[in-house]
RNA sequence: GCUCCGGUGGUGUAGCCCGGCCAAGCAUUAGGGGCUCUCAACCCCUCGACCCGGGUUCAAAUCCCGGCCGGAGCACCA
């Protein structure tokens, strides 16, 4: 082969595989998380951490936390707590160990304690907007500067449940006068007494706001590296701020650029209404960008993941691009497909001249899959595609893949031999349907509907992704009695 | 408005830190051809990019400055 040919191991090496760019400051193994909060299952978007994490889990050894964001009671969708670590074991993500956040509020009470005892929080009662207004001109609130005593007396009320919702608030100091109003002084606790907690209840009624609860649990987790979207880049700012005044060791923070996803679905708060107001079918509905949605479109989680280790960490946005996912996915599923036909607005056409036929089509072009075979007795009927059939010219013959050669004469076929050479001569391909074929129905990515007939064999392949020649790769299920086929991609 | 982040073909990415081998690689898409009993796969070819302007230098996608453009955040959401 060297001998013979240098040129095309060279060629070889230039095609390397697509690796993901090293952690800064490793040390041995890393600790790391996934943090996403219970509102819904996952999507699209948010495999990209998945992925990420895990890959660099595997890549140095460590831990791979699950952490479930669950301190805001008005966003929880209860079956999420079961739906994200399925995802995630789809995925083929390894997670170590869960954490839920709801388990640990004596950890987070204990350090706003602490913290208001080193005089770096405050608890105000000023009025949400007066307070924001204070903080944008750089003032202090009255009582920011109040003595610890005081503070410590406040927390203890707000446990209690003294105060009402909204009338008072714990605040993290950070510095008035930072240039960036976003990271002067940041709540971190709130009251929710009205609404009750779909895991703990009632139970608590001071909530830990985000940034308080991360830097607890970042800490706490002894994390190396966190992962995360520069949306969260002033929250890094402000988190920093607690691991600064306990003096804790922070991980080393990556923030990557943002993903837009054009016409794909992916607001859990928008899929959660469509599904109420019947729009959609489920979680899983071929239109959304759930996970779900994608495995039941037969989009392989390999794909998924081969795509987010090319797209990788940088911090520019990207658009995503459903080519080049498909075309990954492509590559996985195109030698494992069974082949079968599908015809679209089938019409019904009878070849006559032949007492018999037998079809052998392969179930694959090159892999070795076997046969389908079908006989087709006396009255040999078959479903063409209309519009393909109609738009032939009388007396044009074409061949039917894998059947024989017809002449076309109006609305029947005149058997015209099984001399495969006529394609070389430029007759026309076209895909047909025994007449025992089932209905089937395709259920495209973007709603629509396609209706005709499958032949009778891909029942045996139902769960599996086939494709269909000429049309494309789907997934196909049964569904009262007919087959369903949620299509993957061309 | 303020504070950050970033700008390589339609899309994604490599190169940028440590200037030259970059008249910019790879993948995908699009167009064309070949092969094939699929409009798939495979093979070949083609189109297509360093945001702009200065500066430094023998030499800049790579370093410096300015501008332009895009994005994010500025919640008692995460």
């Amino acid at each position: 082969m060297e001998k013979i040919a240098p040129e095309l191991l060279e060629r070889k090496k230039k095609e390397e595989k697509k690796e993901l760019e090293d952690l800064p400051d490793v040390h041995g193994e890393v600790r790391m998380r996934l943090a996403p909060s219970p509102s819904g299952p996952m999507h699209l978007g948010q495999s990209r951490m998945a992925i990420l994490n895990d890959e660099y889990v595997k890549r140095y050894g460590g831990k791979l936390f699950l952490r479930i964001e669950d301190t805001n009671p008005h966003n929880i969708l209860p079956e999420a707590y079961d739906m994200i670590p399925e995802d995630l074991e789809w995925l083929g993500v390894k997670v170590h160990e869960i954490v839920i956040q709801t388990d640990r509020f004596e950890i987070y009470y204990d350090y706003a304690r602490k913290l208001l005892e080193m005089g770096k929080a405050y608890i105000t009662t000023v009025p949400a907007d007066e307070w924001r207004k204070l903080k944008n001109e750089g003032k202090p609130t009255v009582d920011r500067e109040l003595p610890v005593e005081e503070q410590l007396e406040r927390w203890d009320k707000m446990l209690n449940g003294d105060y009402e919702e909204g009338e008072a608030v714990y605040v993290v100091k950070t510095d008035l006068n930072h240039p960036n109003p976003a990271i002067r002084d940041w709540a971190a606790f709130r009251i929710v007494k009205e609404v009750e907690h779909p895991r703990v209840g009632n139970k608590y009624i001071v909530y830990p706001l985000m940034n308080f609860s991360v830097a607890v649990d970042d800490h706490e987790l002894g994390l190396t590296h966190v992962l995360r979207g520069k949306d969260h880049l002033n929250n890094t700012y402000r988190q920093e701020y607690m691991f600064d005044y306990f003096g804790w060791k922070k991980p080393v923070y990556i923030h990557y650029g943002w993903v837009t996803m054009k016409d794909t679905i992916l607001k859990t708060s928008l899929i959660k209404e469509g599904i109420k107001k019947g729009e959609f079918t489920g979680w899983d509905d071929p239109r959304l960008g759930t996970l779900r949605a994608l495995a039941k479109r037969g989009i392989q989680p390999e794909a998924i993941r081969k795509y987010w280790i090319e797209v990788g960490l940088k911090s520019v946005d990207i658009e995503f691009s459903w080519d080049n996912l498909y075309a990954y996915n492509r590559e996985i599923v195109d030698p494992i497909a069974k082949r079968y036909f599908f015809v679209w607005n089938p019409k019904k056409i009878e070849i006559k001249g032949v007492e018999r036929l037998e079809a052998k089509a392969p179930y694959h072009p090159s892999e070795d899959m076997g046969f389908r075979e079908y006989k087709l007795e006396k009255p040999v009927r078959v479903f063409v595609v209309k519009e393909e059939w109609d738009s032939l010219k009388d007396g044009q013959i074409i061949r039917l893949k894998d059947l024989c050669n017809v002449e076309k004469k109006g609305d029947d076929g005149i058997y015209a031999g099984n001399d495969v050479s006529i394609i070389k001569r430029g007759a026309k391909i076209i895909h047909w349907c025994p007449e025992n074929s089932m209905a089937a129905e395709i259920r495209m990515p973007d709603g629509t509907l396609m209706n005709g007939v499958a032949e009778p064999l891909v029942e045996e392949s139902i769960g599996k992704v086939v494709q269909f020649e000429r049309f494309g790769f789907c997934k196909i299920y049964r569904e009262a009695g007919k087959i369903v086929g949620y299509f993957t991609h061309r």
